[in-house]
DNA sequence: GCAAGGTC
């Protein structure tokens, strides 16, 4: 070939900027002649250059991303024009968009007077398909062209010279599996959209809306996934069921400096058992040093950067969102300061040049220094960084690509930093606390890596074998929390580690749920699923379908990898994907009415029958109590358990769980006539016959106020639906405590104390049962009459300490619950009724038996001990408090404040 | 009016 005549060469880029750099950097900026094409944005380079010694004349211009759409032929475009379930089947066509024709006929007419065709288009699967397209169109017109592939992973001299020297042949497979990805994703997302629009958008009022005339209640192989992740912790966070767990803290301090020592177990969920062990700790209270650990630990640098990596660090180190990250590091890419940003490797092969990206960035005032010294061999500094497993086989991590004396905030390679970890183990009556301290040896990677901070810590030296006192010695008791809902980064990190979306893709999705009204996002970018967001998931998950969930994604994926690597064709792949996704579809319809009890327990039917104009029939029981600003609905759970739950949520997390033999409850517009304050309305219910007592009747009018004996007593035999919280259980459960305490507040009186089970007024004050059978006793105010409340005295002088307090707002009506028990002989309901753990606990030691009991102080018997012990065996009197209120006596996440 | 994936 070489020396022969001059051939015309088209050269085809993704997108005009790389067209231009290509371009730019073949021509090394000489004879370089730049002409219009029919799309305004997409020009033609013309230069001279060999390939191979082959003289060229070169064309080099651009597409803008897929040149192609797939879509439905003519007649089934319209929605109404077809059953949607003909969309599995009806025929498609690969077409040009109107948008895109001046490209083609661009393309159409270099390609005419060409003899080459070189594609430059990304190095993925998606480019590979476009290649195809760019094929498609030129071929067509010219039949002669020779086709030719360009691998290129960085726009630079050295990749882009060694990629036109060592052309290829497009690979067929890529390009394969993205037309079965487009083709799945077509039928898939065409029908079911259609389906759940059709069916629910005008059966229901969708307030959440706004203007619903143009409302589309999408389906996406992507975007309901990523619903999915958002429903998914919002229901994690709802049915957290708060759980009180103690803890023993010891500190010491040497005149050194305090240490703080915690305790091997953690938490314990038993009270009974935190006592009686804390108790052991207080009357043999020598600590004894049986270990001291000395040990060198490496914090390792991060792996090479990938897109998913640049998106989570650039949110979490400059807050900036994903999308706003791309949109900075696409502009990078096109400046020529770092590869191609959107890849999956993140591990560098054998050829790349670490040492000479790294000999680039010698002369940086910040990092330039060590960059010196990681090239200089007898540091002995240098080391290849580790990967992390993945490789797209297209791109490499992104990395700098040429040395700029800006602030840019990455290095690539880096030795780990060493620190030196103490680890100080005691013995307290045969428990075990540590503490532990960190030195820092050597910054190493993280003198550079700024944004990482791994902070040293210090605590005095101990002997093993040496004895002391402790200064402090606490039981505390804490409160589980739910996760949080899920913030931006978590959600990438969700959809990557399941493969929803790529990387260029994954905010659009996000973006999706927005824009279709499914899901919110607040000021600190954590997501919270609509109730149109919600009911669709649960009218799918009610189905028994996981529809939502990324699994049908991940299947595809994989099918789509085998596709790509030849293991599968397109053809089989796209028939048996179809044929499952359209018995899964026909099975949806014909189960409709999962999606219909769904939306009804969220919106209200269009054509509904109007109902008691004061309140969404159906939904609203009564004004929250908690937060006093939104009202309390009733509800079911995924698992079809009812509760009555705040719309106020997550912010008021008030929420009263139902009995779990439940089978149908539906709000009345019938009010409470005694409970107050008013409105309650109440419930019908419809027990599950075999799940009650046979004295019970299964058809009930039952009220949520605080007045029903029977829902109470069904509640206690029954259990609720509350699901259990996977987290912070599994130790003993011998304690009243781990009885049902799914209540943030007392269904009963309203309290915040004490849970149903427990709760004084309805054993003082219910209005239908003064007196149980078992004969305890019940307490009225001796002013009016009316019921009592037991709470929790919080002043500096009687913490902890219980008195009835007047339920009627105009009464002041007041007694210490000791001295009432005095006055009834000791045998009050409120004594044999509250925390009997604690009581048996606190029977050690003589003195008020007032629930939890007193604790040890000074002067109790303990003097043989100098040193002061904080009494923790009554109400939590750690210094954790409410962060809201800053009362002891709760956490922030029952605060009757939060939210004021 | 529908998907996801390119890109402007």
């Amino acid at each position: 070939m070489a020396g022969g005549r001059p051939i015309t060469v088209l050269n085809v880029a993704e997108k005009p900027s790389v067209a231009k750099s290509v371009a730019t950097i073949l021509s090394r900026n000489q004879g370089l002649r730049v002409r219009e094409g029919r799309s305004r944005y997409n020009k033609i380079f013309e230069f001279n250059y060999a390939i191979r010694g082959q003289s060229c004349n070169m064309l080099v211009t651009s597409v803008t991303g897929h040149l192609m759409e797939l879509e439905f032929e003519e007649r089934y475009r319209k929605w109404h024009s077809c059953d949607p379930v003909e969309l599995f089947n009806a025929p498609v066509r690969k077409l040009v968009p109107e948008d895109k024709m001046d490209i083609k006929r661009t393309l159409e007419q270099e390609a005419r007077r060409c003899q080459w065709l070189v594609l430059w288009l990304d190095c993925d699967r998606e480019g590979e398909n476009i290649a195809f397209e760019v094929v498609e169109v030129c071929t067509t017109v010219n039949r002669h062209l020779n086709i030719k592939r360009a691998h290129f992973s960085a726009l630079i001299e050295r990749d882009i010279h060694e990629a036109v020297q060592n052309l290829v042949q497009p690979n067929k497979y890529f390009a394969d599996a993205v037309d079965a990805r487009q083709e799945i994703d077509l039928r898939i997302g065409a029908s079911f959209t259609r389906f759940q629009t059709m069916l629910l958008k005008d059966a229901f009022n969708i307030d959440s809306v706004g203007d619903d005339r143009n409302v589309v209640l999408s389906y996406g192989p992507c975007q309901f996934p990523t619903l999915g992740f958002v429903v998914e912790r919002y229901w994690e966070i709802q049915s957290h069921e708060p759980e009180e767990f103690w803890t023993i803290n010891c500190s010491h301090n040497s005149g050194d400096g305090i240490s703080t020592f915690s305790w091997t177990r953690g938490n314990l969920f038993d009270y009974t058992c935190a006592v009686v062990l804390y108790e052991m700790c207080v009357e043999e209270s020598t600590a004894t040093v049986v270990n001291v650990r000395r040990q060198e630990t490496l914090k390792y640098p991060p792996h090479p950067l990938n897109t998913i990596e640049l998106e989570k660090r650039a949110s979490r180190y400059f807050r900036m969102s994903s999308e706003h990250t791309m949109k900075v590091a696409e502009d990078l890419y096109q400046a020529g300061f770092i590869s191609y940003p959107r890849t999956e490797t993140d591990c560098f092969s054998q050829r790349t040049d670490l040492h000479g990206i790294v000999q680039e960035q010698q002369e940086h005032q910040i990092w330039g220094a060590y960059a010196q010294r990681l090239l200089d061999p007898g540091s002995g500094l240098w080391r290849n960084p580790s990967g992390g497993g993945h490789d797209d086989k297209a791109h490499p991590p992104i990395h700098p690509t040429k040395f700029s004396a800006g602030e840019r905030g990455w290095s690539q390679d880096h030795h780990p930093a060493v620190g030196a970890v103490t680890t100080v183990e005691i013995d307290i009556a045969g428990e075990l606390f540590s503490t532990s301290g960190r030195m820092i040896l050597a910054r190493n990677y993280l003198d550079v890596y700024r944004f990482e901070s791994w902070g040293g810590s210090t605590i005095p030296t101990y002997a093993s074998g040496q004895q002391f006192v402790p200064t402090t010695l606490t039981l505390d008791s804490g409160v589980t929390r739910p996760p949080p809902l899920l913030s931006e980064a978590d959600l990438l990190s969700c959809m990557d580690k399941e493969g929803i979306g790529t990387d260029a893709t994954m905010h659009d999705h996000i973006k999706k749920l927005l824009d279709r009204f499914y899901a919110t996002k607040d000021a600190n970018t954590r997501f919270t699923p609509t109730n149109l967001g919600e009911a669709l998931v649960m009218g799918y998950d009610d189905m028994g379908y996981k529809l939502w969930k990324p699994h049908l994604r991940a299947l595809m994926e994989h099918e789509m990898k085998a596709v790509s690597e030849g293991i599968k064709r397109k053809d089989e792949v796209l028939a048996t994907c179809l044929q499952q996704m359209k018995s899964c579809f026909l099975d949806a319809r014909f189960n409709k009415q999962k999606l219909f009890e769904a939306m009804e327990v969220f919106f209200e039917r269009s054509n509904g029958s109007g109902g008691d104009e004061n309140h969404a029939v159906g939904e609203v029981v009564q004004r929250c109590r908690l937060c006093q600003d939104s009202d309390m609905v009733l509800k079911r759970n995924r698992d079809g358990n009812y509760m009555v739950g705040c719309l106020g949520f997550p912010q008021c997390r008030n929420v009263v769980w139902l009995p779990g033999s439940i089978a149908e409850a539906a709000v009345t517009s019938n009010r409470c006539n005694s409970c107050t304050p008013g409105p309650v309305y109440l419930i019908q219910f419809k027990f599950r016959q075999l799940e009650i007592p046979p004295n019970y009747n299964p058809n009930h009018l039952g009220c949520i106020g605080g007045c029903d004996d029977i829902l109470r007593q069904l509640t206690e035999i029954c259990g609720t639906g509350s699901r259990i919280s996977a987290r912070g259980r599994g130790t003993s459960s011998s304690s009243v405590q781990r009885g049902n305490t799914a209540q943030s507040v007392c269904v009963f009186c309203q309290q915040l104390d004490h849970s149903s089970n427990d709760c004084p007024s309805q054993v003082v004050g219910s209005r239908s049962a003064r007196h149980r059978q078992t004969g305890e006793s019940s307490f009225s105010c001796s002013n009016c009459g009316t019921p009592c409340v037991l709470r929790t005295a919080n002043t500096t002088n009687n913490r902890g300490r219980k008195f009835y307090k007047c339920q009627s707002q105009e009464c002041n009506f007041f007694a210490w619950e000791d001295s009432v028990d005095s006055v009834n002989g000791g045998n009050s309901a409120a004594q044999s009724n509250i925390r009997s753990s604690a009581s048996a606990a606190s029977n050690t030691n003589p003195g008020r038996n007032t629930g939890r009991g007193r604790g040890w102080g000074q002067g109790q018997g303990q003097g043989q001990i100098a040193a002061t012990f904080v009494s923790a065996t009554g109400e939590p009197i750690s210094d954790r408090r409410c962060f809201v209120c800053g009362d002891p006596s709760h956490f922030a996440n029952v605060c009757p404040n939060r939210g004021a």
